[in-house]
DNA sequence: ATATTTGATATGTTATCCATATCATCCTGG
DNA sequence: CCAGGATGATATGGATAACATATCAAATAT
């Protein structure tokens, strides 16, 4: 049985005429009739009832016909929408992100955009660790992910964008007398109590700013570590000490908390966007245009 | 798109393997890949990605294996149902009765063997006058029809068999004093008031009836005309008058109704099956197959 | 490094499908 | 009642598509 005779079937049954069908469907009515019965003889039933030049369908004929349209139906829906996957307008998508990136302007506005433009793409939003993400990227149990600048091995294996750069603030306790300044050295923290960013999770945060006080000419005294960094501006209001954040944490309003920036310039961490190399899935490219387009 | 690629690509979605696919399919290996080819162009979507000697489905792949699946499994349905109804064990059946045939033997046997033997034919059972059933008989929206005999002029468009021949009793209140008899002839009846079946709707039995009563000697003085035979047994209950009823009507047992024969032999009315000539759907053949091998 | 496995390509053969031409039958109108 | 038109079936040749055998290129395993 084949989704040809289904359609030449139903166009007979239809129209009730062979030439008119042959005709609706341009081909001439000779193989249309040898179709049909091809059909017939494959089914071992009539179909229609050849009365005279009248035809009707036989009740095997009425039990098929809705039949036949639902099968044709149906191939086509499949057609469609493995081409909507195909055209990256459909499917699935998981997107890794860590903590701080909802408050970023660069991910809110990617994802919106994105959902506008593919509404039809589910897009499976994970809030996981850079280590994580790394890893479930190379493993490709992850399309896509934000992240900030890290060292790790498997990252040779990803494709990275700066997606955005922003500047690193100090975020203090609104009693700390250094609050009351309009900007400081990052040297003026020498003696402060420091909440840093955890070794083995966020690595690269936690090496830059170590490196950076060593320049500074002292080293922190690091009262906490933290995985994620909307944590530390809990940490902060709570007055456990003094830390280094990216300015779009300046989106979380927590009553106590003062965000200074330094004196030094050009300190600063990037936002990455991530993903594995080799060939990418429609979804995926759809995505990255979107996401590497605003950051021209 | 052709149920047979859809075939094909479900065997290698499966096996992830084209040479075990091609072998499990029947076929040769290279027009297996080729057939592949021509579906992925035809879709404009790659389905499988061809990492060296490994195969794995790529997200078209993916969205179109359980939806091809569902395509393969409607159309053998499809194939299987009208099959069925070319065979007659399916499809719909339309059976008309009068109102007497519940009650005799032939119609309850045959609507229980034919259930138990074709339970996926639809049967609608459709009480209607026996003229109804002739009229709807030769325009095609009954397809067979239970009544007893009578004159019409399309009768000769249908095929009728009789089916069961029962003898005719008399009904007659238990007050009655002539039910006091064991057996009565015709005659006795002459002075009782008559209920008869109406001469419009039930034209066989009517004509029938007066025939044998001028035959005995009288005309019957009648009371009332009724178009179903189990009506006449609530006026016989009533005290309305007395009648001629078919054997099977025992069957219902109302308080002060008796039944007695007639002295007279051969007096008796039969049930007939009747179709329409010309060519007769499966399931009707299977219908007038059981109907008809428990007559003999 | 070599043998084996696997999917793609090349080519000839067969089967299928379609179009033109024609036929048989039925219906309709004069 | 008969001729013409209409309708579906049949016959036949040509184009297309599907298949098998043979072969190749790349990757894996021993």
């Amino acid at each position: 049985m084949d989704l040809r005779r289904l359609r030449y079937f139903i166009a007979v049954a239809e129209e009730l005429h062979f030439g008119r069908a042959a005709r609706r469907l341009h081909i001439s009515q000779p193989p249309l009739s040898l179709q049909i019965q091809t059909l017939e003889q494959e089914l071992g039933v009539a179909l229609f009832e050849r009365a005279g030049h009248r035809i009707s369908l036989t009740d095997a004929g009425r039990e098929l016909l809705p039949r036949a349209r639902l099968v044709l139906a149906q191939a086509e829906a499949a057609k469609t929408a493995v081409q909507r996957v195909g055209r990256g307008e459909s499917g699935a998508l998981e997107l890794g992100f860590t903590g701080s990136l909802p408050f970023t302007p660069v991910m809110p506005r990617v994802l919106h955009d994105f959902r506008r433009a593919y509404p039809g793409v589910q897009l499976q939003l994970r809030e996981l660790s850079t280590r994580e993400q790394i890893e479930r990227l190379t493993a490709e149990t992850l399309d896509v992910g934000f992240f900030r600048p890290t060292r790790h091995e498997l990252l040779e294996q990803l494709e990275t964008r700066v997606v955005l750069r922003e500047p690193l603030l100090l975020a203090l306790h609104a009693d700390n007398l250094l609050a009351r300044r309009k900007r400081l050295p990052l040297a003026a923290l020498a003696q402060e109590p420091f909440i840093l960013y955890s070794r083995s999770v966020s690595t690269g945060l936690h090496d830059q700013i170590l490196a950076l006080c060593l320049k500074a000419g002292f080293a922190p005294r690091i009262v906490q570590e933290v995985h994620e960094m909307p944590t530390i501006i809990g940490l902060v209001a709570a007055g456990v000490g003094v830390a280094l954040v990216a300015a779009s944490m300046r989106q979380i309003h927590v009553p106590g908390v003062v965000f200074l920036p330094l004196v030094e310039t050009g300190v600063a961490t990037d936002i990455l966007l991530a993903w594995k190399r080799g060939p990418a899935s429609p979804a995926l490219r759809n995505f990255l245009a979107i996401a590497l387009s605003q950051t021209k």
